[in-house]
DNA sequence: CGTAGGCTTGATTGAACTCAACAAGTGTGG
DNA sequence: CCACACTTGTTGAGTTCAATCAAGCCTACG
């Protein structure tokens, strides 16, 4: 159930049986969502932390005028707000982007964890030092890269990370979200991305369609959005 | 010395005597750099973590055609890279923007604490995870705020954050970088920096000169950013 | 006192937005 | 079963915000 999650921080250190274990022991229930559906809200305050098993999940933050941005874009097994264990209540919200399954992780026991596993409490730390990498990298995409160089970078951030929980083929992958939730990823609007879409299919580089992405020109891609995947600090080193 | 980073701690809840001297014990030595030196430099391998006493560091990442976006402004008493203790190198880099005096906390006895003090980790967890939502909060402007809303939100959220560190008073605190820098953490260039500082002083908002920032209408231009302070999570919150 | 870096302004260009219309697909209820 | 609403995707025309290009102005300093 939470082996997408495990296989993922094995990549990066040993995780021990006890530990395992232990993870395993925070999940007190597994919830579905449909797709659209807020699953934690702006200021909530939480007991809980979640765990994506199934389906992508968005952080996002609304503006006034209606507009929102999406900060950050969850896959199967990740911990979509293990920040909220510190922080108590979140100052995003949490979408549902797809019909998904997630599992909760009491906080209770997340404190006795880190009361009593040291390494592993560090692993768990780790793990949102990474989200906050991606963050980053979206600041990036967000101040500084053109159009079709944020959705070219999206695209590839995702074949990687989906990759590593076996959710990814070489050439392809399933991503069922709208143009119009793509465009609140890359702080564009609809339309443009749109245009921005059928401009990376005529260049030959990839097609998002009916909820796919299917690459034509996985390098050709990576070099139009400077993709370069070390931010998501894959490789191993203990902790 | 490490006075302004308890302060901004003891903000959110209790640090002991205990704990206090063990994060004393961690700095090794303290260090001063000239404005415009990088103090860390991208994908480099990390034992220390710098924690700013004195000047203002900022976090970028450079892109290929010679731009650079900064992710992150860091005001005394941050930590500029806690999260290279478990990172164990670094995605961005490292700037003095100021002159600036830092202290360095040896990753081995970051180490120590980990394993001894598990009510201290959680505090230093914690604050990488606001470091995060200040990150998210800067996704927000970049893709979704105007010029003019991107540069007022910026004024606000420093004035709030040097507050707390006392390095603020109630309308105008120091801020000596220039316009090219400002440009990098807006994600615009200088040319257009300028003219949106001009509008901000013509519309009796906010007035950037000399390295100075003096309000001359607060509320209007956290009404112009839509600033909520609450992503700093400034409120006490026993961990 | 000459030069470089930072600031300022004007003119022009361009990438992305807005507004608008329409097509295709889906679901629903009469 | 069809009419209708609704969502999602597509395209065109016109606009706007910020970028680019270019020039001139300080003032700090070697």
């Amino acid at each position: 159930m939470i082996e997408c999650h495990l296989r993922k921080l094995r990549l990066r250190d040993e995780i021990s049986a006890a530990e395992e274990a232990a993870l395993r022991g925070t999940i007190v229930d597994t919830v579905t969502h449909p797709a659209g559906r807020t699953i934690v809200h702006f200021g909530e305050a939480l007991n809980y932390s979640t765990l994506v098993l199934d389906g992508f999940v968005g952080r996002y933050k609304d503006l006034k005028n209606g507009q929102r941005q999406i900060t950050h874009v969850h896959v199967p097994g990740d911990f979509a707000d293990l920040h909220g264990f510190t922080l108590k209540r979140l100052d995003h919200a949490l979408l549902a982007l797809t019909p998904c399954t997630i599992a909760r992780a009491s906080h209770t026991r997340l404190h006795e964890i880190t009361e009593t596993q040291a390494h592993l409490t560090r692993v768990m730390w780790f793990s949102t030092n990474v989200d906050a990498a991606i963050h980053r990298e979206w600041e990036v995409s967000l101040g500084r890269r053109s159009a079709i160089q944020r959705a070219a970078h999206l695209f590839c951030e995702l074949h990687v990370r989906l990759g590593v929980v076996g959710h990814a083929e070489a050439e392809r992958y399933r991503f069922p979200i709208s143009q119009a939730e793509l465009a609140e990823c890359l702080g564009l609007t609809p339309v443009h991305v749109n245009r921005v879409l059928r401009e990376l299919r005529e260049r030959g580089l990839v097609e998002f369609r009916n909820g796919l992405v299917a690459f034509q020109d996985l390098p050709g891609l990576k070099r139009l959005a400077e993709f370069d995947p070390g931010y998501l600090y894959l490789d191993p080193h203990p902790l």
